[in-house]
DNA sequence: TATTGTTATACTCTATAACTATA
DNA sequence: TATAGTTATAGAGTATAACAATA
């Protein structure tokens, strides 16, 4: 068989991914902030979530692992984590102002060092490859298995 | 701060790599393959590698991990391992006849399973991605931290 | 009895340190 | 003494199992 076009996908996408989060962990140090705990910052951008394990499901982690990413955070006073009047088992969680504020300047930091490396591509290649990541990204795991 | 226009790269990224892993796994599987062998075997494409520890290191892995992969797939015949006789501390590297039938049909079917997902992209997003993709996976790391 | 969150435990992956053999 | 490879050990990250509170 001839050499294939192209590496796997993968095999581009997973290292290209490690760096990418490299790069991002100075960001997060500055700012005092986990990774995970990013994560959850973000997820919990639209509308407050009804329990932590769906919260845990959302971002693809064990609901024994935000534990004490949520403590810290609740700690900080970056979210709040009440419980449900209606239901004394699960918590309320949703981001504070201040959690909003934080979220926000570590984003704009991620992407200003993002745009840097988008800005090499050509503007059609650029708009190809964001396009086309965001439609994957957006995709079902299972469906990607085939 | 409004949403910003897009999820930050990495967050799209790594999920979506994890996804891409996930359906190659079973190919492996269905070829008696674990990951890190078959990424060993891709490392040998191009010509013999003369240390393992280089081997290691281009691969993005530690020298100690690669032993036991190494040892399986020098049995199972995919790959030869020589000492070198110009320094016989060194093991020469090689993928064999059959390492090369076994690595080309494993890509084969990933990459087939990669095809049907590109389909689904439009023609210009689909060059853009893999053009921005293959760009941005070869840039050196510290090109991405910035 | 079932579910939410929590704590305690075990497991997997990976890196570090110590060892053998060659140089 | 320095290096390639190997083996043994330790560490980080993650998942599994058991538990307390509430329904």
């Amino acid at each position: 068989m001839a050499r294939p076009a192209r590496p796997d996908l993968a095999a581009m996408m997973v290292p290209l991914g490690r760096s990418l989060i490299a790069a991002e962990l100075p960001i997060l140090q500055s700012h005092d902030l986990k990774m995970w705990a990013y994560i959850v910052l973000l997820e919990l951008r639209e509308e407050p979530t009804r329990t932590q394990a769906a919260l845990a499901q959302a971002i693809g982690a064990d609901k024994t692992r935000i534990i004490g990413v949520l403590d810290e955070l609740a700690e900080r006073g970056l979210i709040r984590r009440t419980p449900d009047p209606q239901d004394r088992r699960a918590r309320l969680l949703a981001i504070t102002p201040a959690g909003k504020r934080l979220r926000d300047a570590v984003q704009r930091d991620i992407q200003a060092n993002e745009e840097r490396l988008l800005a090499r591509l050509a503007p059609a290649d650029r708009r190809g490859f964001l396009r086309g990541l965001q439609f994957l990204a957006e995709l079902p795991p299972e469906e990607i298995a085939g």
